[in-house]
RNA sequence: GCGCUUGUAGCUCAGCAGGAUAGAGCGACCGCCUCCUAAGCGGUAGGUCAUCGGUUCGAUUCCGAUCAAGCGCACCA
């Protein structure tokens, strides 16, 4: 099988490291419990069993006593109450029976402060960990088509791949974005031939896509009446590809306007590439794919087109060659897979694609294999849901799209509003505001399961309140703001080295978990590929601080005042982290 | 017809290798700015976890079937 599978593969040693953050709290219950148990259970199967508790009043964790009931023939509730009296207490705050249960109560002083040293100590760097050894992947990710608007659908791409680049990079990989522009293909025909009937010089300088666009939506309505222009079409097409100058030169010259205009986007996401080459980069390298396949003898003839047989992968067989001897889609893909392996020896090769090439990528490394390429396991399609509107399937053909520089620009303007209204004594109020409306419709894109399909709304995208970038954000400018006034009263957080005592209240407790927690987090996320595990993390952080400042004062003069202060400068620290991570800016003010 | 993905509160979604009364946000209703930015905090209301089976001491979670939705299913990318 192929698709998500060998990532599986490695996810129970992945996970046993994954556990790392929480895994110190858990050594110290497990031997704990080893003490005490009537039978013999290894660090691992007891360490397996703990779970953390849904709710903070039964404890930190638990171990659940049905799996002993068994083998000592007594009821679970039994059992824990026996442990709970046996088990040496001296080393948490309480640990306690709770129906089959027992319950953990870990010495929340002690560790919170571990925790916040480590943070304070470690800074930006908290969380990083060396599970690639420096090894590449590239990324295939973002891909707009020349003389067509980035739309949301991009977006998903752009802002997933993107955030895994960070996130790789987090633990040790070497990223490589490749933006794999749609740059080549019979399209063209249409819009050169589009352009010379009914374009101008003048037009496309001033507007590039959108002219560009809109002389191929004229094509395709005048065609249906005039199919003599798909002939023409064809036939620039073909002059491009023999290399005829005039196609050549205007192909070029779309291409650079349009890159222009994805430029300015590109610059607004904060996203940088390392490599634009796109599918006209392949044009030369397809042959000796073909060649390869014949060598191989993996070519088959099949209704004039030939075909590599996959039947054996439960696949439809991997069309390479037109009747007309053109090559496809997958023919380039595999030029492209051979290219990267060679070029950058990766240790993984990713791409960020949409939900609906599912069975295209498939195709790709069981062709890969019959090669007998052993790397095509390394191979890894990354899908994302559909965005539809009004339920509809997005269509650049049919004009429905939604164009992502609208959106950015709509988002922008109601952060200027928001700012005028909440905070109209900031400074960089422009470019708070391109902060967080940018941020917002990028943690809105990054905040759900990739997976998940969602209808377009601009409110729910543009919104503030709630689960939202923003309100990350917010938090990070509260607690910023808070470390600013601490210095106007010359108070500075506790240093790392220094003694940190904090009262253990529940708001307080939590907020430690929580940034205990984001070493794992970056673990789950990278395992999984999956952005929407540290979009969420942030939210729960954000919600754990907002909670503890509105019920705690942190700027009283009080012995603890440094100790509170440390706690606000690591919030500070694993928020704006967790943001960069998405590649959402972390203003000081907003 | 076959394959992939999805089905949890009115809406949008969490629920991490099965476990204790299923959680958020939005929307609705009610409170909180003489108090570190109210983009915030607190509270109330709201769920037969699509349906039916199976595995298990225990299933929203795993397996199977059914139903529903989306996307694919060779000469576009």
């Amino acid at each position: 099988m192929t698709g998500g599978y060998d990532c599986f593969n490695r996810s129970k040693e992945f996970m046993n490291k994954a556990r790392s953050g929480m895994m110190d709290f858990k050594k110290q219950v497990v031997s704990s419990l080893q003490q005490v148990l009537p039978i013999e259970l290894t660090a691992e199967q007891l360490t397996a069993l703990l779970e953390i508790p849904k709710n903070d009043q039964m404890g930190d964790l638990a171990f659940p006593t049905f799996i002993l009931a068994k083998s000592l023939h007594q009821s679970p509730v039994k059992i824990a109450t026996d442990l709970a009296e046996k088990i040496d207490q001296s080393k948490f705050e309480k640990v306690q029976a709770v129906g089959p249960y027992l319950n953990f109560f870990l010495n929340k002083q002690q560790l919170g402060e571990q925790i916040l040293k480590t943070v304070l100590q470690q800074q930006a760097a908290y969380g990083e960990q060396d599970l690639g050894h420096g090894g590449n992947v590239p990324i295939d990710m973002s891909s707009p088509n020349i003389a067509k608007p980035m739309s949301m659908g991009h977006l998903r791409s752009t802002v997933i791949g993107n955030s895994l680049a960070y996130l790789l990079t987090k633990v040790n990989y070497h990223p490589i974005k490749i933006n794999h522009l749609g740059d080549w293909g019979t399209q063209f025909g249409k819009l050169i031939t589009a352009y010379q009937k009914w374009g101008s010089e003048a037009e496309v300088k001033a507007d590039p896509i959108n002219k560009l666009l809109a002389y191929y939506v004229r094509f395709h309505q005048e065609d249906v009446d005039h199919p003599e222009l798909d002939d023409e079409a064809r036939a620039w097409f073909r002059r491009l590809e023999a290399g005829d100058p005039e196609a050549i030169k205007l192909w070029k010259w779309f291409r650079e306007v349009s890159l222009q205009t994805f430029m300015k986007v590109y610059q607004r996401l904060h996203v940088e590439f390392d490599s634009y080459n796109g599918e006209a980069f392949y044009n030369d390298k397809m042959a000796e794919i073909v060649e390869i396949l014949e060598k191989k003898q993996l070519l088959k003839e099949s209704q004039g087109a030939q075909i590599v047989d996959l039947s054996k992968y439960d696949l439809n067989p991997a069309l390479i060659k037109k009747t007309d001897g053109a090559t496809l889609y997958i023919t380039r893909d595999l030029a492209a897979a051979l290219y990267r392996k060679r070029t950058y020896n990766f240790v993984q090769s990713l791409y960020v694609v949409g939900n609906e090439q599912t069975n295209h990528f498939k195709q790709l490394k069981a062709v890969l294999k019959e090669m007998g390429e052993d790397w095509a396991d390394q191979v890894h399609h990354i899908p994302f849901g559909l965005i539809t509107q009004g339920g509809h399937k997005l269509s650049t053909r049919a004009g429905r799209v939604i164009l992502l520089e609208k959106v950015l620009d709509d988002a922008v303007e109601l952060a200027q509003q928001q700012i005028e209204q909440k905070n109209p004594s900031l400074k960089n109020k422009a470019a708070v505001a391109e902060e967080v409306g940018v941020g917002a419709v990028i943690f809105h894109d990054l905040k759900n399961e990739r997976l998940n399909n969602f209808d377009f709304n601009l409110d729910e995208v543009v919104r503030f309140e709630g689960e939202t970038g923003p309100y990350v954000q917010y938090s990070h400018a509260r607690a910023q703001s808070i470390l600013r006034k601490a210095q106007a009263l010359d108070a500075k957080p506790a240093a790392a080295t220094a003694n940190i005592a904090i009262a253990p209240t529940a708001d307080t407790w939590s907020v430690l978990k929580q940034l205990n927690d984001f070493p794992m987090i970056i673990q789950r996320a990278v395992k999984e590929y999956e952005p929407s595990v540290v979009a969420k993390y942030a939210l729960h952080l954000a919600k754990a601080f907002n909670q503890y400042y509105a019920h705690t004062r942190v700027l009283e003069q009080d012995d603890q005042l440094t100790s509170r202060l440390a706690l606000v400068k690591s919030v500070a620290i694993v928020l704006q982290e967790a943001l960069r991570l998405l590649g959402v800016a972390a203003p000081d003010e907003m």
